[in-house]
DNA sequence: CAAATTTCCTGACCTGGTTCATTTTTACTG
DNA sequence: CAGTAAAAATGAACCAGGTCAGGAAATTTG
């Protein structure tokens, strides 16, 4: 199936597999599609999957204690989204997750990704791979959080991700760039008049 | 040794182990001495070590284009320091790291930490872990600077580290938070007003 | 495709946190 | 332990970005 063919490309991408690892690994994860506006992950739920983007696009968030929404995470095709505090560690949920657009996603389940890492070396080595490099993702956002001005953050956005900043609600991006949605209005203002 | 104990013990912690893996990991590890004020990392420079701090205490930090400092983490005993992105990818570093103490740390090579992920699935669920913490970790940073308040990232800061607290310049704690070190004396000001 | 809802825009005003300049305190160093 | 350097405190002016309120677009939904 050709969805599923967007995986194993991932997965290649990662690491050498052999083709009985690939299909063990295909096989440890189920398809599931999503509606717009629809929730995967809501606070007080233990997470019970990781998650996969073959299609379509999510952002997770948190409430704060104003009723302000807080995104912490966009996920597009070929990246994951969890609230990883929850899965990890199998404690209730703070952030919610929702599909952007009509999605289709593919979930392990806790327990199948602990069997999975126990069972075999190169499955232990893909989930630190994925591991690492959420990390490193993670730091690079931390620094940019506190060396980059509002508009700073918005330019790296942009030339970093050019292609997903338009499948994005502006509400979102601005709440995941640490600013409001109407100074991310503004900052967009001031772009257009001076590129004419 | 007394100070390599620790690290053994650190290691149990994490994962069960046989006595062999045990003495394979720690001695994949070098004893390296680091007086306060020198510096174990470097901008420019390709970070060759994963440094694990024994005794002592660590900052790591970036300058921006005007020339202020960001901490981006603080190493004290049993936690891990280096600049992620440079070690992983073995790419030239943009942080500094800098002891704030005396310090002891233990440090294995990039090539010998592939090494040892690779002959052993033992230790490549070790390093998983690590991973795994690290990115949920940063993970809950970044909420944090996204939801709250500089008084109250100072106040989850003194509440979740009361003994890190006092080892800190207070500069270094304010770069770390994101503020200024005026706004973070004027929070303490404020606090030491109340108590009384 | 019309009505309802959600998202986005815009202007006026406000404030949490910064900047700058000076003083006090603390920590090193010979 | 005196002299110097580094860190912390303090006050006043300032500003990046937030808040609030109203209207205009754009999307959804029946």
């Amino acid at each position: 199936m050709d969805l599923l063919d967007r995986f194993r490309h991932f997965i290649k991408n990662r690491l050498p597999v052999t083709d009985d690892e690939m299909e063990g690994l295909v096989a440890a994860f189920t398809l599931r599609k999503v509606k717009k506006k629809q929730f995967i992950i809501q606070p007080g739920f233990t997470v019970k999957h990781r998650n996969f983007v073959l299609q379509g696009a999510f952002r997770s968030y948190v409430i704060d204690k104003d009723g302000i929404e807080h995104t912490i995470q966009f996920a597009v095709e070929d990246w994951w989204i969890s609230d990883i505090n929850s899965y990890q560690y199998q404690r209730p949920a703070t952030m919610f997750a929702v599909a952007l657009e009509d999605s289709i996603i593919l979930q392990v389940s806790f327990e199948t990704e602990q069997h999975l890492k126990q069972s075999n070396h190169t499955f232990e080595t893909f989930f630190r791979i994925g591991a690492e490099r959420t990390a490193a993702f993670h730091q690079r956002r931390i620094i940019s959080s506190l060396t980059l001005s509002a508009e700073e953050r918005y330019n790296e956005f942009t030339e970093t991700y050019p292609d997903i900043v338009q499948r994005l609600p502006q509400y979102a991006l601005a709440s995941y760039l640490g600013m409001t949605t109407e100074f991310l209005s503004r900052i967009r203002r001031r772009k257009a008049g001076k590129k004419s």
